[in-house]
RNA sequence: GCCGCUGUAGCUCAGUGGUAGAGCGCACCCUUGGUAAGGGUGAGGUCAUGGGUUCAAUCCCCAUCAGCGGCUCCA
């Protein structure tokens, strides 16, 4: 006598067993209609579960009551597609083994081993949709059937597959007392394959679909293993929630850095240079010397000291720090004296035993510097240092170098060497909470006023089972109780996650989402017990005895090449005008206003404005048109009329019109204003933006 | 690092076993035009690099370098 929860609180009760397609159907027809898939306390089910039991349920639809897609629909969705794609894909490569097919957030993919005659190619995924749409359209029922763990072996055995074996051992390995298999149709005619499920309820279900790439994998993830195919596609409820989706990637591909970068001077890298060697180009340096300005603006008032430091250090620093031979793989190789490799040489070492020397940190050279940290230690320990003088906050644009693997290179979001906005600041236990705030404050400040307002915030603590943390146990519950305290100050979302701290202290970080919804994990605030002790870092207490200062680490962009390459995206290449590389250009409208022009001109550049003229014989129209692709965000067209009157007439990004002439000099003063306030879209000469 | 794909003019890209093309950009000329490309002429390429096959290689083969998509990794 099942009595059945429902999610608004109401309940219904079954004298007998009954599917969940049923309980449907009893809340009404549309709903039935719509289903997918259940949710059974909580977890996702086929809608032909039977319920046999007290339980919660939850129908899961293609769409959430707020018009919303629902992710468990997706999931259904995306998870039957995969099993479609599998079918049609084995129907046109005879031969092709599949071993593992889940769906993703932005689809699903499924690993297949292709004969080694008949790989699969971009050419092929015609013909596998057209397959799809075949089998969708028959609308086959999914069918679970369920084997014993023993009988479902020798089935699988008798199949052949080692993958399904594999799946299937695995499946057992995590408990599962039976296998379960999903036929597109009816078990033993149609196609099946080993699933744990669950499914929508008939292929007819799966609405808009697209198989989008190729890529090659690993099975298990392991290089030493078989090479499969992985298969990238993905399904949405219907046509319309595709092509949104397929918009968004062009959208994505639109604002690429790397494109927009190379479109806009911004920077550029070199292969004489260097993979993953940035190199910044006037255009991208003005928008990277701005943010730095900026910020350092707000350091000085915060009370940071700026320091610098040589991009080396001895590599003995950093055994001190742990960062050699700890981190090695990460590090370029260390510069080595000629002396010691002198010796080395002398002594008949082999490259291997040179190697192993590296392996093992027994070696003397300086290293390119990983980190900023260990420089910035010694800083604060060339001198004594009382009570009264902390908090000592030393800040940086430290350039560090990371030997990242090649394949993981990526314009400049992954690169071998980048500049942190870094700072360390060193603290007495009892300032950890304050000064934790006032690095999260300005985080977010500088967030907020790029129009990355969007941003969620993550407290790494540690994991209170675990014994890999250093420093006392008290401690790191008020460090912890510090910044939970500070990060739910700021009035963003805030997620705990026991087991993400460093091993040396908790850590905060943000995650900012983009205009177009993607999230990237940026700004970081870490508390550190470590450093201090390794260092023997002190300070001398009221009570005239040695006490350990503690570090935090904070960097509000992480790093200029990483944030640039953001604020390109989320700007897509349209920088609010206080760091656009060009400002405003002017835009005679023949040969007779070039003078004019230059008077324009010579009035902006003494307000410090970024400007130029386009003094080329093009006519007007394309000069807008050059001048709108370089996402200039003012253009001021000048003619005999606007001489006569000494006006501009203006034009700005964004808006496809002559917003009208206006006198210059007060122009001049409102993107002055503009500028100096940092505002995110050009707003002068805009109808009611005028102050 | 691994797998796959790619590398032709400053940019985007065609193309061919007999040493190469377009559009944009650039230079010059005509045009002097009031809000998203007027017209003409011209310059510009060791076809990524190094080997090999061939009478002949930008094209086929191998290696290297780099980019892209993934995998793996990420203090």
């Amino acid at each position: 006598m099942p009595t059945i929860t429902l999610p608004d609180g109401s309940t219904r009760e079954f004298d007998k067993p009954v599917i969940a397609r049923d309980v449907a159907a009893s809340i009404g027809k549309r709903l039935a209609a719509d289903a997918l898939g259940c949710k059974v306390d909580g977890e996702l089910h086929d809608l032909s579960t039977v319920l046999d039991r007290d339980c919660s349920l939850s129908i899961v639809t293609p769409k959430r009551r707020d018009g919303g897609l629902d992710p468990d629909g997706l999931f259904l969705i995306r998870h039957s597609a995969a099993h479609v794609m599998a079918e049609a894909i084995q129907r046109i490569v005879p031969g092709a083994l599949l071993v593992y097919g889940p769906p993703l957030d932005t689809g699903f993919y499924y690993d297949i081993r292709f004969p080694e005659d008949r790989p699969l190619r971009e050419g092929d995924f015609e013909a596998i949709e057209a397959e799809m749409a075949r089998i969708v359209a028959e609308d086959r029922g999914f069918s679970r059937y369920e084997l014993p763990h023993d009988e479902g072996m020798r089935k699988l055995q008798a199949e052949g597959s080692k993958y399904k074996l594999d799946n299937a051992l695995r499946a057992h390995e995590a408990g599962s007392p039976t296998l379960s298999w999903y036929a597109t149709g009816t078990p033993g005619e149609n196609w099946e394959d080993l699933c744990r499920g669950p499914h929508v309820p008939s292929t007819g279900r799966i609405g808009a679909f697209r198989v989008m790439s190729l890529a090659s994998s690993y099975w298990h993830g392991d290089e030493n293993s078989d090479r499969l195919t992985r298969v990238y596609g993905t399904a949405f409820p219907t046509q319309a929630d595709l092509d949104a989706h397929l918009a968004q990637i062009e959208e994505a591909r639109h604002r690429d850095h790397r494109v927009l970068g190379k479109q806009l001077h911004l920077f550029h890298i070199d292969e004489a240079v260097g993979q993953g060697l940035v190199l910044w180009t006037p255009n991208g340096a003005i928008i990277r010397k701005e943010l730095q300005d900026w910020i350092g603006e707000h350091l000085h008032q915060m009370g940071y000291s700026d320091v610098f430091c040589p991009h080396i250090g001895k590599l003995d620093l950093y055994k001190t720090s742990g960062h050699f031979p700890y981190y090695a793989e990460s590090q370029f190789v260390p510069l080595m004296e000629r002396e010691f490799l002198k010796g080395v040489a002398d002594d008949g070492c082999s490259c291997a035993q040179l190697s192993n020397m590296l392996a093992t940190g027994e070696i003397d050279g300086y290293l390119l510097k990983p980190m900023n940290c260990p420089h910035h230690v010694k800083i604060y320990a060339s001198q004594p240092r009382s009570y009264r003088d902390l908090p000592v906050r030393l800040s940086e644009f430290g350039t560090v170098y990371r030997w990242e693997q090649s394949g993981e290179l990526n314009g400049m979001t992954r690169v071998r060497c980048f500049t942190v906005d870094d700072a360390h600041l060193f603290v007495r236990e009892d300032q950890i909470g304050q000064e934790v705030m006032g690095c999260l404050s300005l985080v977010k400040l500088a967030f907020t006023t790029l129009g990355l307002s969007d941003f969620r915030v993550r407290v790494g603590l540690r994991d209170p089972d675990s014994g890999k943390y250093v420093g006392n146990p008290e401690v790191w519950d008020k460090a912890e109780a510090a910044c939970r305290e500070a990060a739910r100050s700021l009035g963003a979302t805030v997620s705990e996650e026991p087991g993400e701290a460093a091993f040396y202290g908790p850590k905060i970080d943000f995650i900012v989402k983009d205009v177009i919804g993607r999230e990237w994990q940026l700004g970081t605030v870490q508390v550190d017990y470590n450093l201090p002790e390794r260092f023997d870092l002190s300070y001398v207490g009221a009570d005239n005895r040695a006490h350990r200062p503690v570090m935090i680490h904070r960097a509000p962009f992480g790093s200029f090449e990483r944030f640039v390459a953001v604020l390109i995206e989320h700007f897509a290449g349209a920088f609010p005008t206080w760091l656009s590389p060009e400002q405003a250009r002017v835009l005679p409208v023949s040969e007779k206003s070039f003078e004019y022009a230059q008077e324009v001109l010579g009035r902006l550049k003494a307000a410090r404005v970024r400007a130029t003229a386009d003094l080329g014989n093009d006519r007007l129209q394309a000069k807008i048109k050059v001048a709108a692709e370089m996402k200039i965000p003012y253009l001021l067209v000048v003619g005999p009329r606007d001489q006569e009157h000494a006006t501009v007439s203006v034009r700005v990004r964004g808006i496809q019109k002559d917003l009208g002439a206006m006198p210059l000099e007060v122009f001049v003063r409102e993107l002055e204003s503009e500028i100096a306030s940092r505002g995110v879209s050009p707003m002068v000469g805009v109808e009611g933006a005028r102050v």
